[in-house]
DNA sequence: CTGCGTGCAAATTCTTTGCATGCCC
DNA sequence: GGGCATGCAAAGAATTTGCACGCAG
């Protein structure tokens, strides 16, 4: 993904904001290239936290609620889609045309690349098409092992919990918890 | 989905628990059975909640974390899945197989049939088991609109929100949620 | 100017866990 | 009888929101 393709989609998307009346600011224009460098040239879904971080670097006042709200009018415009990987947290995909395709390994969380994807895409539209239903944009994941785990004998048998949000979290820490 | 089937599956999942050395017990029990019924005969992937509420139905003494633990045990044995619609909840699915495709309508929550499930999950298993991942045993969701909300109107552009962990949501009410 | 957008902190919801006690094997 | 399972309530994490103020248009 070269930095000429980057540049366009952001520009694409900043219009596409204010042309829908939501108005250009500041913090979006940090958050939506940031998003877009983390997703585009780390071929990474980046978690909220993450690119509350990244944009903290750049302009440390800006707030979690800021993230939220721009990946809201983001997922409304339908750049982007949230998806969970049971991780208990959401991850920001970019939607490529109407159906995404989104793979990762569930011991390392890498992203895995999918050979045909395109087929799959293909299929999975041609399927739904079939006048039963109307297939919404939206972006998949599918969970497998890579390769790198598998020859390091990661199979189905031994992997780490990872289902439900949290499931399996150990340290807590103790906060005022409010009563009324 | 005939008694016959239900009874035999039931029975496989009671016999896996004691098997992979978890104990069977009267809650775990009544949990299986109500979640194998709403699944197998309404065609619904329930919530956690709403099992809780028809399993207290039948004992009111069981409580949420019962509930948690149990779905726990029955994912790790790889029966049943999670999967997040963007309710801001997780819905329980049967595995149906290493594959299972559930497909919603976005607007009105309703199942939705795939006419040709099985050829899409050939294509999944395919495509992604030329070496590249082990592909895992899992659930997918695709959201799209229902003939009958198409037929009414619904379109992308005037959906509800619905997206994230309750993105979207506007009434709230107090801290003892109950659906009664 | 007008009112959307932001920052902050508190609130909310779903989920998980510590602990005392129950009951499966 | 030993130890996993349960119930309860508190804790925890991610996400959302109310409010006062800032700034885009």
């Amino acid at each position: 993904m070269n930095d000429e393709r980057f540049k366009t989609k952001k520009e694409e998307i900043m219009a596409a904001i204010k042309e829908s009346g939501f108005r250009m600011t500041r913090q979006r224009d940090l958050i939506v290239a940031t998003v877009l460098e983390r997703i585009e040239k780390e071929d990474i879904a980046p978690g909220m936290q993450e690119i509350l971080t990244s944009v903290q670097e750049l302009d440390p006042s800006i707030g979690m609620a800021t993230i939220y709200r721009t990946v809201e009018v983001l997922s409304k415009l339908g750049f982007i889609s949230l998806i969970d990987q049971g991780e208990g947290f959401n991850r920001v995909t970019l939607n490529q045309g109407d159906i995404t395709i989104h793979a990762f390994c569930r011991n390392c969380g890498k992203s895995i690349s999918i050979p045909n994807e395109k087929d799959l895409i293909d299929s999975i539209r041609e399927l739904t098409l079939c006048d039963e239903f109307t297939l919404l944009p939206q972006a998949f994941r599918i969970c497998g092992i890579c390769d790198d785990c598998r020859s390091k004998g990661v199979s189905l048998e031994n992997l780490p919990p990872g289902r439900g949000r949290g499931m399996g979290r150990r340290c807590r820490r103790r906060r005022g918890y409010k009563e009324d």
